[in-house]
DNA sequence: TTGTACGCGTTATCAA
DNA sequence: TTGATAACGCGTACAA
């Protein structure tokens, strides 16, 4: 078992110094042929790799990127992933990943962790619990640290930096829309509590929608879960929930569902009322599971372009970091201009809404 | 903006030697109680926190583990993901990750990368194509530097590792015979081609299954997908390729696929084909994804325990880091006795089979 | 053409 | 009780 080689055991072992081996690697011009060829030689021998942490240290950059997302089984966080990854690998960054698991403390505890100097940045959308509480001092210290952090989906006004947001607005809008005009009268809208940023604007979307159509909306077609009916031990739950709304609004003929687990057991409940899809009502969810492409009928839904939010978010990213390092000594940083960039959705026509 | 601060710069402000700083801030009781609580007092109102990266070049050790896999948008793999995450979490490691999207070159490129004192170990499930070229000289390469690698998964025989795969042959083994004792006459099965070590395994449990009923397999009733019908792009082409499977197999009344994506599509093309699941088609998978829970009709499986896999791979992972520690001295290494974890799998019954 | 010295941030050892 | 020094591995400005 041979070790790492570092300069300084090949510089040992050719006898010359350890800046004449850096140089001779570094192909500078300053070293005779000679010696460059036989350091390089002995190096390629000895699968010499400069070593990444000292690096890292001298260079004051890890060419690291930190995720924090609040849970990793599931298929948008990790389609933005692979976007993240796609991206800082082209730009030689690699992706270090944290959990929150929805909680605020995970959130806290992990950041820090990451903020002493393992990362250049963080990747990050936001935990359920940290929304509710409202605490969002980490992000901000963070910030003052001088590590910049670009937030996805999950974001929040309060905190300045770079953003990529989905146009949940307009994305339940034109879902609705698409209800209203395939002949849907009354649609019914299954949400979040108003804490989650991306539910809050999707109910908006769906009401601006009806309203925009002379449509009065009912608050009785509104259903609002709580965040705990997600979790996979809560389906049962869930479902009951569901069940108990279609109760209560026997005349729904169009379902928009803001994520794809609800959109699914909609479906499903809908059909244990003895409701036929797309004929008696039509559904549509908000996202780009897998559910809703093998669900039966598969669902319509409105595309968020998971992976596209993540590339666009480490571009933002890196682009910021790189920009850094130019300015470096401008300390007096004029004024960051943060983006909000925003990605459109598409809305994906499936079987569960009626093709006119 | 104040940056990050160090003990060098605490030290000045203090006017004191920065070691000094350092043993006040571990407590040390070298240090008189009046600078220890001056110290100490400072450097929490400017949240010091020491750099990680000083540390770890110090200890030659990073605390990070890299996780190496094919794919992350994938139920299995994201599963894993979270049970190393919170293992590693709870013993104080970090995770980095990087996908090798099925290629060998990433695959390569990205344990280079992290192999250069990035991390202090590997978890890594093979890509096919590596498995395809079956080159492995980069597992034993970094075995050699010392440092420690466990293979989940996609494992391989040649590599002298840690391992933890799932008893893939044992439940295919009972998923088969599930269906035999639930009456099928001719399981088909909808596998992978043999040099994915999982696919092969499967099938040899089928074949065992049916030679231990005294059943004569027929290969027409094999079906061994190609790789490249996996992805997204080809789902077409997939199912256009199950069709003709059961166009040559119209007596087929039991279905084992080795994974979510094949048992759905049979369902999906036996549907087609006017037969009601499981009145005339039983059908069994082999995964832990959503899509089998959700699917109409559900879909009853093989469960992988992807999470328990992913928390063992850790554990092992991590113990040997720590072992590795402890003899450090011991230089002629004794014997390294590497151990592979099975996990049993779970059969999870569901719609897709008979409730007898 | 080569080597020395320094600094990145930290801790451990030894000297004062 | 405190401080100076070395070391982790690297790159580079400067000296030889």
């Amino acid at each position: 078992m041979r070790r790492k080689v570092t300069l300084k055991q090949i510089a040992r072992e050719l006898d010359v110094s350890i800046s004449t081996v850096s140089k001779a690697l570094r192909h500078s011009k300053e070293i005779s042929e000679d010696t460059r060829e036989k350091v390089q030689a002995f190096a390629k021998l000895y699968h010499y790799r400069p070593n990444n942490i000292a690096l890292s240290l001298k260079n004051r950059k890890t060419k690291t990127i930190g995720i924090i997302i609040p849970e990793i089984v599931h298929h948008f966080f990790s389609k933005v992933i692979r976007g993240i990854e796609l991206v800082a690998n082209k730009r030689g960054y690699n992706v270090i990943v944290g959990l929150s698991n929805e909680a605020f403390d995970k959130e806290v505890i992990n950041m820090e962790m990451l903020a002493n100097g393992s990362i250049d940045g963080f990747i990050l959308s936001i935990s359920k619990q940290t929304l509710l509480q409202q605490d969002y001092h980490h992000f901000n210290e963070t910030i003052n640290q001088g590590m910049p952090i670009v937030m996805f989906d999950r974001v929040v006004n309060e905190i300045n930096c770079d953003k990529v947001i989905v146009d949940d607005l307009n994305g339940s809008k034109r879902a609705v829309e698409k209800l209203l005009s395939n002949g849907c009268k009354n649609i019914a809208i299954i949400t979040t509590k108003d804490y989650v940023s991306v539910g809050r604007l999707r109910t908006q979307g769906y009401l601006e929608a009806l309203e925009e159509h002379k449509i009065y909306s009912k608050s009785s077609l509104i259903l609002k879960i709580d965040v705990e009916l997600d979790s996979e031990d809560h389906l049962d739950d869930l479902e009951k929930e569901i069940e108990q709304f279609f109760k209560n609004n026997r005349n729904i003929d169009g379902i928009f569902a803001v994520n794809e687990l609800y959109a699914i057991t909609a479906m499903k409940v809908a059909r244990k009322f003895g409701n036929q899809i797309p004929d008696d009502i039509q559904v549509i969810g908000f996202t780009d599971g897998v559910l809703s492409k093998h669900a039966t009928p598969s669902l319509t839904t409105v595309s968020q372009h998971a992976q596209d939010m993540g590339e666009k978010a480490a571009d933002l990213l890196i682009n910021r970091l790189e920009l850094d390092i130019d300015q470096e000594e401008g300390e007096e940083e004029e004024e960051e201009h943060y983006q909000t960039v925003i990605i459109e959705t598409e809305l994906i026509e499936r079987d569960s809404t009626k093709a006119l």
